[in-house]
DNA sequence: CTGCATCCTTGTCGATACTG
DNA sequence: CAGTATCGACAAGGATGCAG
């Protein structure tokens, strides 16, 4: 009940967190699940990310063997990336979790005003 | 405005993602789920958190709603956290998460290898 | 025991410019 | 088109000390 189910610095779920943390791969590899895109695709498909974000991350997902990277030697170089069977797993895993973000992101929206018009009402 | 499957700045998945992505959070959240524990018994399951970072996600967690705080008045004070029924849907919710990341570490790290020694020999 | 305030180091990330 | 290289601003996070 205590010391038993502690979370070392070592174990896989924290050690997917740390990749999983990471907001953006967690978008691309949602992109890419419906259909390989290309480098400006994913760029522009994800508001607000930078070129070099989008370089590193992509970079680190193929990395880890959840996307794969295949360039085609036309002029100028076209590349596009896809999904692996391991990537879609873990797409599939982090399913639950947009559709529990799409059905209480209000309720958590609320819960912070409340908090927070407690929290100035104290001060007052 | 966007293409039809981008993910806009303020799209759900992003926001929650947001708070996932801390994965302080997601790790206290999974261990509050057994029962309620105190401030100092989090700190030392979590190894390698600091004082000031789980103070911080604490308080986070508890304005989103996900965790509720107790503090009862002995000398000294003694404070209990413990998960709120909308917190144990967002635990429920990352469990997928967490069983992927253990079945599935060996083969990501494998492929970290992979490409490193690939790399390597390219340099080379 | 449970925190908050301060300082300070470190890493993260955007902007910009340049290459194949 | 698809990146890499460099710089600088900024914020995250650890260490320490103090308070309720």
């Amino acid at each position: 009940m205590k010391a038993a189910n502690a979370y070392s610095a070592d174990c896989p779920t924290r050690q997917i967190l740390d990749r999983v943390g990471d907001k953006w791969a967690v978008l691309i590899l949602l992109l890419l699940r419906g259909e390989p895109l290309r480098f400006n695709v994913l760029r522009r498909a994800i508001e607000g990310i930078s070129q070099k974000m989008l370089s590193q991350v992509l970079k680190s997902l193929e990395r880890d063997g959840l996307i794969r990277r295949r360039a085609t030697p036309t002029v100028p170089v076209t590349v596009e990336y896809s999904i692996t069977p391991l990537g879609a797993t873990l797409a599939a895993a982090v399913d639950p979790l947009r559709d529990w973000a799409e059905r209480n992101l209000k309720e958590v929206l609320t819960a912070q005003r409340r908090y927070d018009a407690q929290r100035k009402a104290m001060a007052a």
